[in-house]
DNA sequence: CACAAAAGCGTAATATTCACACTAACTACA
DNA sequence: TGTAGTTAGTGTGAATATTACGCTTTTGTG
């Protein structure tokens, strides 16, 4: 016996989701698509599941491959399985999404996939069921930013925290009261001083912090509650 | 423009993580494979996806032959993409979870696949990853236990505070103290308290109760704690 | 009619969360 | 050189939530 008999078969496709935060606004990772059909037009970078291949390889691929980044936090997300979602034929779709630091990006732009950064407001239409995809990522990544450290995945190595408290007042698209986010932030004993300060946001200057790899990795699991009131901001 | 060239295509499964709770202990149904290879071992229960259906539908489909409920608790976990995963061609499997009400299925409990309910902490060995598909579905199942209220779904409509209890110690294999929390439960509103009792299981008897649909569907997203020092429980 | 056993209420100590006043640090510009 | 203006970040207390544990209630059993 070498093959299952009397099944059909189909191409396996992955898409990513990629968020990236420039310290003001939280944007998408788009590009025009190559192939036809829908050529031209604004769609989530993608690739086919190719034979030897598992679905991270797969994924981490196509995410290099557009940005030329390795080892940047990318999760799985979920399957879409509707049998029409590409008009040419039957692809089931792996999403996952990815948080990366735009800055580290920027630098190796590859104009090849005609990519670019997209404020999560203003998305363009985009193809097939990406529109959703997309829907789907921003809730889990509410979800899950709200109980787990991830945003630190979209900042530089070195940050404030008033730009910490940004990036969260952004996903979750209201404001926090300052000090008790710092505070918060900073009794879960995540993050390390550093000497210097950023002067570049205000007068008084804020010093930078970096993460303490060791204890985000220990504790990742571990609930938090950066946010007030979850629950209610999760839609 | 009819296909995409020169990629290859697969074969896709869904796999089904069933959960269920006969009162006492927590069990998983599997079933004896019919199919070679590793005919007759163990495995989750699981079905090739079909030409025209969607993937929630061949999770329903798969669940229904083996239990013939409809409508029951399920959602998709992850999707298993090793090439290798199983030996006799590549598969990619999407794994959903299932929760039962095991009194419901064990009326119309079917021979034909050799189904059984398994003690979650007796399993035998699994074919291919399913036996990982198992723990990452038990990991899944704590986690979102910690925070959703969905292990009512293992119960029957008419169930006890004890009940409950011993379901939630079962999950996450420890012990509560009974007046927190049935302080806890009952301060989420969510349970309509009826006349009778339930004798069957002590002296006194416990009052039945039924969830309260409107409001279960309302405050599903919200985060409940019915659990002390969740993130300590979760591995 | 005691006794055992489980259901479930009460309460106080502790911890967490939140709102808001206030001080500190620093630049820019007069 | 000093003062006005701006943002960072600490302090504090009130409100809320969590937990530990004592105690009463109910009822079948012998």
């Amino acid at each position: 016996m070498t093959r299952y008999t009397g099944e059909s078969r189909m191409l396996v496709a992955v898409d990513c989701i990629i968020f990236g935060f420039d310290g003001t606004d939280i944007k998408l990772l788009l590009i025009q698509r190559g192939l036809k059909p829908e050529k031209g037009k604004w769609s989530l970078m993608g690739g086919f599941l190719q034979e030897n291949e598992s679905l991270e390889q797969a994924a981490n691929r196509v995410l290099k491959k557009l940005t030329g980044l390795e080892g940047v936090y990318m999760e799985q997300m979920k399957a879409y399985g509707e049998p029409l979602r590409d008009p040419v034929e039957r692809v089931l779709s792996i999403a996952y999404f990815a948080l990366i630091d735009i800055h580290q990006y920027e630098k190796q732009l590859s104009t090849e996939y005609h990519a670019e950064w997209v404020h999560i407001k203003k998305l363009p239409e985009l193809i097939f069921d990406h529109k959703k995809m997309v829907e789907n990522a921003k809730k889990q990544l509410r979800y899950k930013a709200a109980l787990h450290p991830i945003l630190f995945e979209l900042l530089p190595a070195k940050f404030t925290i008033p730009q910490l408290q940004i990036l969260y007042e952004g996903i979750y698209d209201t404001t926090f009261d300052n000090r008790n986010f710092s505070r918060k932030v900073l009794s879960t004993e995540l993050l390390i001083k550093q000497k210097e300060k950023d002067k570049a946001n205000s007068k008084k200057g804020a010093f930078y912090y970096k993460l303490d790899k060791r204890k985000y990795k220990a504790n990742f699991q571990a609930f938090l509650n950066f946010i007030p009131n979850p629950d209610k901001l999760l839609l």
